[in-house]
DNA sequence: GTTCTAATTGAAAAAATTCGCAATAGCGAA
DNA sequence: TTCGCTATTGCGAATTTTTTCAATTAGAAC
């Protein structure tokens, strides 16, 4: 059975995360921790935070500009993207939970901590309908 | 105002998608295509498939092994991935329903046709129950 | 503390995806 | 039909992400 290593610099990319407030992109991390170690490589900063990912100890999105990672820990909170002006409004995670509880009666354990969905803001909502009636 | 074209290169992709059961990475279609259209380049591949689905023809989704794509019409669906086996079992659009519902009544238009809720199917909890009972 | 082993690393190469741009070709207007 | 504008194309280069692999090292066992 394979056991999960704590290395240097899985603990400094998590400790990067931890750090950072909001959604941070490898490539962040990649350009902060570098000064202070200054061999590591981009390969390390993907593989680790794909298996801090995987341990659970970061959350995954994609919400449009590539992914980007999230210190997991406290309550969770999910996204509402506006594809129209790229805001990005926090949903609860009790707004989502009667969903999630719904799909753990089916038998599916849900792991998602993190959900994002795509849509539009009420503002973008009324520009597009003046449009509509400008035509 | 700008118009979207209808290329001969983007009806056969769009074609292509709508001819493949499930879901079809870019790669998968670029294959399918280049024998026929030799001079046919990867970048229209994926510029066109990112233009189909903000034109609402396909689905966009990363399921974890990189971005597929699927057509959209008939009744919108969605999936649960597990994450121990990697099965995808569907979910209706009636079982989310409820849920983006919830989110129209708070102002937000969904736009999401395709979601993926990542987690542990029945089989795999049992397995894990079973791994843990034995430490 | 020492030893052993497999997980992890850094560097380089490969693969995947995006970008920049001159040439091409949809399609609306005449 | 023809014309004109500009969205789109194919190409090559740039960027991003993954893979490969020999060298290193965390951490379990002793
Ligand atoms: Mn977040
Ligand atoms: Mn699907
Ligand atoms: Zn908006
Ligand atoms: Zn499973």
């Amino acid at each position: 059975m394979s056991t999960m290593r704590m290395t240097i610099q899985r603990r400094k990319i998590l400790a990067t995360v931890q750090g950072l407030p909001g959604h941070v992109s490898a490539e962040t991390i990649y350009h902060r921790l570098k000064p202070e170690m200054p061999e590591l490589s981009p390969s390390t900063v993907y593989r680790n935070l794909k298996a801090l990912a995987d341990m659970g100890r970061v959350s995954v999105t994609d919400m449009g500009q590539g992914w980007v990672f999230e210190a997991v820990g406290g309550t969770p909170h999910h996204h509402l993207v506006c594809l129209g002006c790229g805001e990005v409004e926090d949903l609860s995670d009790s707004a989502v939970r009667p969903f999630f509880d719904q799909l753990e009666r089916r038998g599916f354990h849900v792991a998602t901590n993190h959900l994002c969905i795509y849509g539009y803001c009420s503002s973008c909502q009324e520009k597009a309908g003046a449009q509509e009636a400008a035509r």
